[in-house]
DNA sequence: CGCTCGCTTGAGGACTTTCAACTGCCGTGG
DNA sequence: CCACGGCAGTTGAAAGTCCTCAAGCGAGCG
């Protein structure tokens, strides 16, 4: 989705109809450190490629380095749940057990760093700054989900785009991504909804003046 | 709630709507260790008594010992949503940042060990038990919480409560924790329904035969 | 014994989905 | 170079799910 979200009408907006008590959290970005390359090998993505799908023995997980990342849960009847999206300098795909329980593709050109899972209790062992980042990651992406949560389970279709928007142009914001090719197939699936009410919303907010001119795809 | 579900009965009945490709985590639940009294404090909550509140300084986390503890947070107009309810062994209450953003209850009586927040860093750098284990924890809270999005968001009010109904028993079975006392509201506020839709659907499972009858409270 | 609280059930209504048609854009191929 | 097909998005109408409002029931407690 191309629209760019005005911050401050969403903020109106998003007052009317119930605020969280506590602001949303700030995202808990990691910086991306270069790694020797025993442990981290660099990838490159193509557009809309998988990283991994759900099933798949876990042996790697993740550092996005630029670009965007989704994962996702399939129904077998073809219903989809977004999990989340990961900009530059997130952590994904870290299983307790022996399989990925959801999959990752890229969204646009990705490039990330994959470390080897059996690293995993060597390096959270070692005073490293990898060791942090990781357990700074986690923490992060359960901040996020439970805002997500919030999101799915009480509110308005309304009120799920527009804090949408808001999350998403300010991790934007901070990780200095670029304009994000995200499609409303991709927000419906991440927000719960079909992608007509997704349509209709952005129009909605679009005539009432709260979210800048949304151009084609 | 006090039905006793009939986990096959159950796993048909979802399997009719739609199941994940990969089952359900399984859980990673986190032997509960004795910690010296240094760095672990013995706390004991009363029936429904609040452990922290969103907001307050997040100065410690906690593992639970015995009983049950369900986090949440709430809108300014009164909608709530149920992020969690742990059991014995999970850990709850990192936070990344100075403030919980949630806040922690307990359901029945609960004792919990109580951490400074403070010593997470150097705890998690020791090779220690407890380094693991809240790692171990934080991978399987988010195994969890994508499990609850995908409920959240894609699923109709009795898939809703079948999964719920699944999920519970199946770590209920696990911990040996005894009869829950959940109530509607509480089961409401995690699924995203309303009281009176759960109220129905069990009605309905129940005499469909899918579940024992629930007595009571 | 009466009250409160949690649960249940019904009726009507609101919100979201589903189905379907239409538009505009882009790449492909004649 | 232009026509065609496909894809993403938009919009409308009808249908469905779930919520809200409201009343009734039963158990526990003062």
């Amino acid at each position: 989705m191309s629209g760019s979200a005005s911050a401050n009408n969403l903020v109106k907006l998003f007052g009317v109809n119930g605020t969280r008590r506590t602001p949303a959290v700030d995202g808990w970005n990691v910086r991306c450190a270069s790694y020797p390359q025993t442990i981290a090998e660099p990838r490159l993505v193509p557009n809309r490629r998988k990283i991994f799908t759900e099933g798949e023995a876990a042996d790697f997980f993740y550092q996005v380095v630029s670009g965007q990342v989704r994962t996702y849960t399939m129904l077998d009847d073809g219903r989809r749940q977004i999990d989340g999206f990961y900009l530059a300098g997130d952590i994904f795909g870290i299983e307790a057990g022996p399989l990925y329980r959801f999959s990752a593709n890229s969204i646009g050109e990705v490039a990330v760093f994959a470390f080897r899972r059996s690293d995993l209790e060597r390096l959270t062992n070692l005073n490293s700054e990898l060791g942090k980042a990781i357990l700074f990651s986690l923490v992060g992406s359960l901040a996020r989900k439970q805002d997500h949560l919030l999101l799915l389970g009480r509110k308005s279709a309304k009120e799920k785009v527009a804090g949408f928007l808001l999350d998403m142009a300010q991790r934007a914001a901070r990780a200095t991504t670029s304009g994000m090719p995200l499609q409303r197939a991709d927000i419906a699936d991440y927000l719960g909804l079909s992608r007509e009410t997704v349509s209709r919303v952005l129009s909605q907010l679009s005539r009432d003046g709260i979210i800048g001119a949304h151009a084609g795809r």
